[in-house]
DNA sequence: AGCAAAGTAGCACAACTGTGCTAGAACGGA
DNA sequence: TCCGTTCTAGCACAGTTGTGCTACTTTGCT
């Protein structure tokens, strides 16, 4: 028996391959099959239904930005020098993480209308409201932090932002290139520190 | 003959029904026609294709947008004291702006693998980052902005900010009810002022 | 070698899709 | 009243979709 899991993977892949160049309708399971070399009846021998395909290729793409988060949160040591980095990860500065966000956005557009889809949805937008709350505290605990900041006002703006420049740097990344995302968000963290 | 604009809208307004209800990939033919309560030959009488039925649709979604913010605009004086009502324009706190951030997001996400949608977009985000530019040159110009502030920045950062927050308040409206909205959009205003 | 399990291939089917097309209904001016 | 235009209705067609299903090949254990 072949490695389960590792082929489900491949697959996946290929889904997210399929979705980048046409999008999630494109990604039909003839398709699929077909990116991955492969025939529909292999493809329906692993995933049974092609919403569970679909799921799966979702799910990889979270597992895959909490993994590589969790690997600089492991680090260790105190979490302020790298809270740039780690909020970094989220965002489409690279072709993996581009093909990520896209396969995100595709994910929160289509969960509007699919329940299924939109507890995965809420499961990763959980995941980073927390994330922005944890680095919040981490500035607040070194005293990085102007006083009188409201901390669950400053998750949320934090958090829009984050998804905001997302949005932008996937939708027109001629007009918002990589470095002019960390420009942003690193103007955005220095504002909070407290005045020299 | 019945006036053709009024007609052409109100089959577009059926294809947002659908579109709220099903997403983008429901919005077939025959779904927008049973939703308007005609039939496919009427429909394609005003939309020859179905694309440019998709493409009408989006466009006035846009116009309502940018017209209702332009009445702000019209009402004169400086704007400084309405800045915080112009950018509300954009968000999703009421059913109607909701309905119309639902399909804009529907709308994105389908412009990153088609072309034709993705110039309507462009549009759309010009506009709104023509917005935020104009909305910090009315506060600087005021006094009501922090010195040492780059516009250019500063337009980066409102417009990620507002778009994220669309984004929240579209996908998970429990979590940031209308008026967290609201409160987010005004501390960042507040923010960008000079310090009493 | 033999055999069962694992994996692959792809046909068949019904249900959809967008669009071409024809037929007729409703309307407006002469 | 007649006629041409505008508008509506919906069938026909070719194509695509997801899934059920059977037949086949490959693998690994005894």
């Amino acid at each position: 028996m072949v490695d389960a899991e590792q082929r489900r993977r491949e697959l996946a892949e290929a889904v997210w391959r399929v979705i980048r160049r046409d999008g999630v309708p494109g990604a039909s399971v003839r398709a699929v099959a077909r990116e991955a070399g492969t025939s529909m009846g292999a493809l329906r021998h692993w995933f049974a239904t092609q919403d569970e395909l679909l799921r799966f290729a979702m799910t990889l793409v979270l597992e895959r930005a909490s993994a590589r988060i969790e690997a600089v949160v492991a680090e260790g040591g105190p979490l302020e020098g790298r809270v740039v980095r780690l909020l970094e990860e989220t965002l489409p500065l690279d072709d993996e993480r581009r093909a990520e966000a896209e396969v995100w956005l595709a994910l929160t557009a289509r969960a509007l209308v699919d329940p299924d889809l939109a507890e995965l949805r809420d499961r990763s937008a959980d995941g980073l409201h927390l994330l922005c709350g944890a680095v919040l505290r981490a500035l607040a605990e070194d005293g990085r932090l102007r006083t009188g900041l409201d901390p669950a006002l400053e998750t949320e703006r934090l958090y829009a932002l984050l998804d905001g420049l997302a949005v932008h740097a996937l939708t027109r990344p001629s007009a918002l290139p990589p470095d002019r995302v960390r420009w942003v968000l690193a103007a955005h963290l220095d504002d909070l520190h407290p005045p020299v």
